[in-house]
DNA sequence: AGGCGAGTACTTGCAGACGAGTATACGGGG
DNA sequence: CCCCGTATACTCGTCTGCAAGTACTCGCCT
């Protein structure tokens, strides 16, 4: 697992959950996650956007789907995920929540996303995680507590802090799981449509499109 | 604020709070950052701190001790610090602890040099950091009540996260700083008198040599 | 005595990230 | 009506990170 994406950047899998809706041109990719203010936490520069995109079509996950130019503009690209590219974000979402990693960024991003897999798989990465969460932190708290022996706790807050950090982590991921288990996560009715049919309620679809901040 | 600095690589953090303790060549600091596990969290390759090292010395925060070679072993380049270094070193803790980031890493990384600067003042940081914290919590949690009447919770999960890991670690810090303040973190007093003469007590200089695990 | 696995120490080459630059359109204030 | 600021849309060049490679040594097993 934790295999080595070919375009491992997690811009690219905002990219790709973008122009999963419609075929865009890149600088329009990049206005929909400002709109959606995903590029706060996730620094989006625009240079390397076009570097990603072009990245996403020389393995295949996207393909241009024409050009246009609207009077002396420059010429825009536009580009259409392809069938590789959603097996891709599908298969990258469930790595990203379901195992833990050290830098956190990785699993929002894969929250982001977590609207490509059902409610069921959700659930059930969101429990694999716990489970590997809940490993560590014992792992973690085992070896504190040695180490404390021997060291000033000076030099183990980082150590302190990370292990707050997961075991905040694990509390939070078990009340998320127990709300889609219990079945009192609200909405979980139209994701599973959604999931099946591939069909938005006409509210969402336009939600999706302007981006929840007008 | 968070000025760019010249070496923005969070890797040469760890460098120069190891060369701090002596003169040392690259390879002999990969070894005492990996003998205190900091290769676990912070990802360390041997390249990059090649790179780095040469880096630190173009901007002059480190500078050339000498080479030395035993037998026909490659040569060795033995750095040393310098003031500008212990400068640049310290700026950057004050900065990393006092001033909360998007990237949680670099919170991690500034406690793990959290001995560089005083008590006092790393309580002071931290008091800093708590209240920029504690604004932003309120902005979110704000922010989330407002969209939360617009949109799908599915599409939020992310944010509910976010503000939850944000929450956390602000109670992390207040309790920390608690100790701090109070007095009864252990260990104040030889950190206090370190910080004003330069001197570790032997059992500290012997743990920093080794490195806490042998 | 020979070979191989693990450790020491450093270099190189290339792919990727991104700041800075380019060029045009459009609306509004002076 | 002209200038300026801002938005659209993309490109280029540089700098950096790092996987892979190099080269030698030591000790163990056989």
């Amino acid at each position: 697992m934790a295999k080595r994406r070919k375009v491992g950047n997690l811009l690219a899998l905002a990219v790709l959950s973008t122009v999963a809706q419609r075929p865009m041109h890149p600088y329009e990719v990049m206005s929909l996650l400002r709109a959606r203010d995903k590029d706060a936490d996730m620094e989006i520069k625009l240079g390397s956007l076009y570097t990603v995109m072009r990245n996403l079509a020389r393995h295949g996950f996207v393909e241009v789907a024409g050009t246009t130019r609207e009077g002396a503009r420059p010429e825009r690209t536009v580009y259409r995920i392809t069938e590789a590219g959603r097996a891709e974000m599908v298969d990258w979402v469930r790595e990203l929540v379901s195992t833990p990693q050290p830098e956190p960024r990785r699993f929002r991003a894969g929250l982001s996303v977590l609207a490509a897999v059902g409610p069921e798989e959700g659930a059930a990465l969101l429990r694999q995680r716990l489970e590997l969460l809940e490993r560590e932190c014992g792992a973690r708290r085992e070896s504190l507590a040695r180490d404390v022996l021997a060291v000033p706790r000076l030099f183990l807050v980082e150590d302190e802090y990370e292990l707050a950090a997961h075991e905040a982590e694990a509390a939070w991921v078990r009340s998320l799981l127990d709300e889609l288990t219990s079945g009192t996560f609200p909405g979980l009715a139209e994701w599973r449509r959604w999931k099946a049919t591939g069909e938005m309620s006409p509210e969402l679809a336009e939600l999706a499109e302007r981006g929840h901040e007008e």
